[in-house]
DNA sequence: ATATAGATAGACCGATCGATATAATTCATC
DNA sequence: GATGAATTATATCGATCGGTCTATCTATAT
């Protein structure tokens, strides 16, 4: 367990206080005392802001989608319940107090809001995240044996990001059950009854 | 038709501006350019930044709730065919290419996002906008004979929020069509099979 | 012990931020 | 034509912005 490099704590710093209060907001010296770290130490990682935004962006999705993937796993069992799971732990997100990552929205979410252009850099890699993650479950949907998975997974991430929005505007705690009750629905009409694994699909 | 007061000028710039580049990025002065006003004129009309920026909330959420209004009530007929034509309206607006506004993902759901605190003046001005839109949709829902009104018009703010996000995120233009996709198979569970008006739900 | 690379604190840059002060100007109403 | 309120342009404020520079310090490797 090597020390985490300056570089990482500032990464760290980063994703944290632009999740919280944003990019335009959030100002280089406040990233720089949040990780404790030299002005020109900042400089010499990263160029500019912008390659630090980018590179937290990244950071930020492959511990995502490795957070959604173990938490997944951690859960369900049958492939079915594993899409159903997705939503479980959105509500688990939305209702952590003191947990890991307090709940701000979806911070690549947000990184498009504020960088509206879609060829701007961080605006691209923020829809790499969300492409990314619909090929994770278009994986699960594939494993639940859907006819169409990535049109299946895109329904589910349309989903997700309604429920995420849900609770990030409104405070609507109950978003991701509302979600995951309309995900019920959806496979049902996609991949037959709910108990059996029957495999025809009208 | 009275000429448009200064007042109507800085709230009608300040919401393209703030639409666009998002609300901290967008500078007092770049707005007053805009505006084709002077300084000190947006500082007698608005104490500061934070009360512009609510008053342009405020009318972009009568500007955008009349406009889905008579949007839906130029479509569709039957009450509900009313409820899916709200995602037909959502969809002539990601794929407006000159109209009326242009589409840079909801305001609404950015200004949450970027005053994260739910306690903000401007994060509850926001959710305020929300929530008057869930109580239009229950009308909606309400007149297509709804059990639960209010239950089905949250589910249906939350498909749309989702397609908000993907169009914005992605750029997928398609995915108020998908979102309606999702309506209908809703509509279907909650109100009965398509054509008829059958009340029984099981 | 010394050379080298990285990190440090802090001064500094021009630009812009939100906000204020002032004085000249416009313009409708009486 | 004079009055008074609204709007104008401009100068200014302190603070902060992203970014650069320098000089000092601290390791590690030779």
């Amino acid at each position: 367990m090597s020390v985490p490099s300056k570089r990482d704590q500032l990464i760290e710093a980063a994703l944290r206080l632009f999740g919280r209060d944003g990019y335009h907001a959030t100002g280089i010296d406040r990233i720089r005392a949040e990780a404790g770290v030299a002005r020109m130490t900042l400089y010499n990682q990263f160029g500019s802001k912008e390659e630090l935004i980018i590179a937290a962006l990244r950071r930020g999705d492959t511990e995502f989608r490795s957070w959604l993937r173990d938490a997944v796993d951690a859960r369900a069992l049958a492939p079915r319940q594993r899409l159903l799971a997705l939503f479980d732990v959105l509500d688990a997100w939305f209702k952590a107090e003191a947990t890991a990552p307090p709940f701000f929205g979806c911070t690549f979410i947000n990184a498009a809001a504020e960088f509206s252009d879609p060829g701007d850099p961080v605006h691209r890699q923020a829809a790499d995240h969300k492409a990314k993650l619909c090929g994770y479950v278009t994986e699960l949907a594939t494993a639940a044996g859907a006819d169409e998975p990535d049109s299946l997974a895109r329904d589910l991430l349309l989903l997700m990001d309604g429920a995420i929005v849900g609770a990030q505007v409104t405070g609507d705690r109950d978003a991701a059950l509302r979600a995951r009750a309309l995900a019920a629905a959806i496979l049902e009409r996609r991949l037959g009854a709910e108990p059996a694994e029957s495999v025809d699909v009208t």
